[in-house]
DNA sequence: TTTGTTATGTTATATTATCACGTATTGAGA
DNA sequence: TCTCAATACGTGATAATATAACATAACAAA
């Protein structure tokens, strides 16, 4: 991920993660907003033992479980993603939109960017009916290296 | 996955299996064998410890790592895919072509499709150019009905 | 037959995730 | 405002998945 404003990104991710869940009446508890927010911390996925580490800091009292069940809200209003080929967790950048996402994860840098393609989509569409197949979730996710890893590294 | 004579899909994997462990020269043991064997008992997709109990009748003393080990070979090998959405393994239909598979997963038979499209192909090259992403790995799984379980099944 | 390499045996432990059960908060309706 | 049901959280235990580390065995090439 090139140079940003980094706080630009967590901000907007946190507001519009309010206003999601004030238009949908769920809760956005102080847990749940502070496990999004260190998830937001940078474009890295990261994993639920990580965050539980850092939730400590805000909550000496965090167990595993405080972790998962914020992990499970936040996933269910599509406000963070699961990697499963990290067994990882990323912020969602289009949490208002459903369509079909693919993940590039350097293996590098270790950024996950979030992508989607009606070329993609189109594919997995027409591959689907073929097949006479009802998709309920899925996940699309390639391992490699990013353009800025390949421009400023070796190998 | 429709009635069939699984004991060809059976035999047919393991003698692929055979001929192209020979043909590269690397080992195909006893241990490596009886869990490819194992994997295709029938077309779901099996949990490594699951694996370790049926491996225990034929060696009893199996641990986790003499399970993990065959695994990580037969993967490496091309004759296993990993499942990442189930954290379980299925024995490939094609070893001996490389493409980019999409895995449909039926969530109430538990049966993994595997299918190759050259749209999905594309698609995703046209992604990877564009985002100028060196990919070393993927992974596409659909979970959902299967068209059998659509026509048997209830809800 | 020696020797280096690869595979396996074995024990321990790391990592990831869930369960079960009790308490606390919340917010809607009486 | 009070009550109640639903939802969220606290806490301890444990399940499920996976790897590390180091010793021994089997193999294959010289």
């Amino acid at each position: 991920m090139s140079a940003h404003d980094h706080a630009v990104c967590l901000n907007t991710a946190l507001s519009r993660a309010d206003a999601l869940c004030e238009r949908r009446g769920v809760r956005f508890t102080p847990i749940r907003r502070k496990v999004l927010e260190l998830i937001w911390a940078n474009h890295e996925s990261i994993k639920a033992y990580d965050l539980l580490e850092a939730l400590k800091d805000f909550d000496a009292s965090a167990k595993p479980a405080t972790v998962y069940r914020a992990l499970d809200f936040l996933i269910e209003q599509g406000l963070v993603h699961r990697v499963e080929t990290l067994n990882a967790f990323i912020g969602c950048q289009q949490p208002d939109i459903r369509h079909d996402l693919l993940f590039l994860i350097c293996l590098e840098c270790h950024t996950v960017e979030e992508r989607s393609t009606p070329h993609l989509s189109q594919a997995v569409a027409s591959e689907l009916a073929s097949a006479r197949f009802t998709a309920k979730a899925q996940t699309f996710e390639i391992l490699g290296r990013c353009q800025s890893c390949a421009l400023t590294g070796g190998d």
